[in-house]
DNA sequence: TGAGCTTTTGCAAACGTTTGCAAACCATTT
DNA sequence: AAATGGTTTGCAAACGTTTGCAAAAGCTCA
C-alpha cells in the first residue's frame, strides 16, 4: 500500500471539531466563515498535509482547472514534433497556464486521435483547449468548433475563422524578411517551405509582395515547396543545386530548422554566406544566433502569445467572447544577410 | 452555456433500457456482460457521442490514469528548461505515457512548488511522478520518496537511492567522449560543465578515467566549471582564450548545448576545428548533425529512457518493485574531431 | 415440471467534495 | 424579556461513476 487510508476532509473537520461544510468553506478562504476558524483549519491542513481530493472537487463543481495542450501535426509531413519552435511553445504555454492557476495536460493527437472535443471535454478531462498549429486540415478543429468547446488555436490570425486564432503576423513577417534580402542585393530570392500551410501561405504572400514591391519580377521557379523540416530542406537544396546549379542568391526559409537545412547544404558545397546566398529564416529559435553564420530571422514572441492565448481561452471560461490576435513580428539581424 | 445538460452514463442506460450497471459495465467491454448487449451499448455511446465523466470515474476507482512529469530545475544555474534535450526527453515521455494509456500533466517546479508528492498524489491529480532532472539538491525527490508516492527519476542510475533512477551510463559517456579525443591526439582535453551537477559528475570520473589510463597526467586546470547552458560556455570560453591564450586542443563538453557555445567561441576567434581544437559533445540532439562542423557527441537514447521510465512506474502502481535502469550510451562520430 | 446450474442483469452503497438553505448563536434594541 | 438583525455554522442533497452482492432469466436434465 502507497498509503494509508488518506486523511478526508471530513476527517480533517472532526479533527477541529467542525462540520465538513464549515472545513471546506475555511480551507477555500471563504468569509461567511469566521476568520479564527479559517485559519485554525488551513493550519491544520497544513500540520497535516492535507489536500483536497481533486477528483471529488471535480465532480461537485464540474471544473478541472486543467486545460489540454494539442500538438496538432497531422503528420510525417509536416512539422516535426521536435521542431525546437513548438516545443518553444509549450513550453511558454506551461508556464503562462500554470501563472494563471490551470495545469497543462500535454497531448500529441495519439491520444484521442480524432474526437477531441468529447476525449478531454466531455470527459470532464480539462475545461478547454489549446490546439497548437492549424496544419493543412481544419477537420479536427471544426468538430471541436461543434462541440461548443472552450478552444484557442495557434496559427494564422487572419483567417477569419469561428474561433479565436493566435498567431504572428505572418505576411508581414515574409514581407520584412524577403525586403532584407532584397536590400542586401539579392535579385533571385528562393522561398524555400510549404505555401500550402496555413501559416507558411500568409508568409508566401509577404515573399511575393516584397517582390514585387522592390520592381523584380516573381519567378514560380523559385517557389521551392518542402516539407518544414530541416532534413528536407538539406535534401532538396543539395538535389536542386546538383540538378540546376547556383540558380538564387537568396533564401527566404519558411522556419529557422529548415534555414538551417539549407544552410547546411550551402556549407557542404563550399558556397559562401552572405557572400555568395544570404539567408533569412523564421521564428528565432535559440540556436539562430549560436550557429555559424548567426541567422538573420524573423522573431516570433512566444511568451507573449502563450500568455494571448491563455487569456483568450479563460476569458471563454467567463463566458466573455474572445478573439483573434495578430503579433507583431520583428526583423533579427545576424550574419547570415550581409 | 457550452453544453446542454450532458448526456450521463444513467441517461445512455435508460436510453438503451438498461440499469446503470450494466451500461458500465458494458462500456468496459466486462465479459460478465452478454456480447449483444455490449455492443449495443457501445454503439449508442458512439453515436450519442457520449463520453464517460472521468473526474467521477476518477472519484470512485481512486485512480486517475495521468502521471505527472516535472522538470526538475532548481533555478537558472542549471540547464535552462529551453535545453533542446530536455524538451526531447518530454516528447519521450509524452509518446511512452500516451502509449501505455496515461495523460501527461507537465508542469514546471513553480506550481507545486515544493510539496510535490501532496500536490500531485493526494490530491489525487496524478497518479505517479516522473522527475527530469536530479538537480544539485535532492530534497524535494526525498519528501516524495518519504510520502511513499510512485516516482521514477531521471539523472545518474549509479547512485544508490531508495528511488528508482533511470539514466544513461554517464561515466562510460564521459570516458568514450574523453578517449576518442586523446586517440584524436588531444594532450590537453577540458572539461567544460558542471562538476557537482550528479550527472555531470559521472561524466567527470570518465573524463579523467580516460586521462590516466591514456598515461597523460590529470591537470585541474583544464577542469572548466560553468552552468550547463550554451551561453555560460560561450562567454566562459571567450574569456579564457582571451586571458590565458589557446592552452587546450580538445574540448569534451558536458552537453551538446554547451558544445554549441565552445565552438561559436572558438570559430569567432578563428580557431580551426577540428585542426586546432577537437570537440565532443553529449547528447545528441537533432542539431548535433545540422550544426557545422556536424559534431560528435554521446547519443542518450531518449525513447528507450522514456519507455523505460514509464515500465518502472507502472510496475509501481502494480505494487510490484522497481529497479533503477542504466542505459547504454553510444558515440557518434561526426566532423567536430579528425 | 421443477431442481440445479450458468449466464446475465439490477440494487444500492460508496467515492469526497461543495453549496443552498435553514438553524443556531450572539449582540443590540425596544 | 422578547424581538430584531447580523454573523457563523451545520444538514443534507447532489455531482456521475463503479462494484459486491443478490436476484432474475435461461438452460439442461431427470
Amino acid at each position: 500500500m502507497t498509503q494509508e487510508s488518506r486523511l478526508t476532509l471530513t476527517g480533517l473537520a472532526k479533527l477541529a471539531g467542525v462540520s465538513t461544510s464549515t472545513a471546506s468553506r475555511a480551507l477555500r478562504d471563504n468569509p461567511l466563515i469566521k476568520k479564527e476558524t479559517r485559519e485554525k483549519l488551513q493550519a491544520l491542513a497544513k500540520e497535516h498535509n492535507f489536500s483536497i481530493n481533486h477528483a471529488a472537487s471535480q465532480l461537485r463543481t464540474q471544473k478541472t482547472n486543467v486545460v489540454a495542450v494539442i500538438l496538432n501535426l497531422t503528420d510525417h509531413t509536416e512539422q516535426s514534433i521536435n521542431d525546437p519552435f513548438l516545443l518553444k511553445m509549450v513550453s511558454a504555454l506551461n508556464l503562462a497556464l500554470n501563472k494563471a492557476g490551470y495545469e497543462m495536460l500535454l497531448s500529441n493527437s495519439m491520444m484521442a486521435s480524432s474526437d477531441w472535443a468529447s476525449y478531454f471535454i466531455s470527459s470532464r478531462r480539462a475545461d478547454g483547449l489549446i490546439i497548437v498549429g492549424q496544419g493543412k486540415s481544419e477537420d479536427n478543429v471544426n468538430d471541436v468548433v461543434a462541440a461548443k468547446a472552450p478552444l484557442v488555436v495557434w496559427g494564422d490570425p487572419k483567417l477569419n475563422k469561428k474561433y479565436p486564432i493566435v498567431g504572428s503576423d505572418n505576411q508581414y513577417g515574409g514581407y520584412l524578411a524577403t525586403k532584407q534580402l532584397i536590400e542586401s542585393g539579392c535579385k533571385k530570392v528562393l522561398f524555400l517551405g510549404d505555401p500550402e500551410h496555413a501559416e507558411m501561405a500568409q508568409r508566401y504572400v509577404g515573399y511575393q509582395q516584397a517582390i514585387l514591391e522592390a520592381g523584380l519580377e516573381f519567378d514560380a521557379n523559385l517557389t521551392i515547396n518542402i516539407d518544414i523540416t530541416s532534413k528536407a530542406a538539406y535534401e532538396k537544396v543539395n538535389q536542386e543545386i546538383l540538378n540546376r546549379g547556383l540558380f538564387f542568391d537568396g533564401i527566404f526559409a519558411v522556419s529557422d530548422m529548415v534555414a538551417f537545412g539549407a544552410l547546411k547544404a550551402l556549407k557542404e558545397r563550399y558556397v559562401s554566406i552572405p557572400g555568395d546566398v544570404s539567408v533569412v529564416g523564421f521564428d528565432d529559435i535559440n540556436m539562430a544566433e549560436l550557429f555559424h553564420p548567426a541567422l538573420t530571422t524573423v522573431r516570433q514572441d512566444t511568451d507573449l502569445a502563450a500568455q494571448l492565448m491563455v487569456e483568450q481561452l479563460i476569458s471563454q471560461f467567463e463566458q466573455k467572447p474572445a478573439q483573434s490576435k495578430v503579433l507583431d513580428v520583428e526583423l533579427i539581424k545576424r550574419r547570415s544577410t550581409p
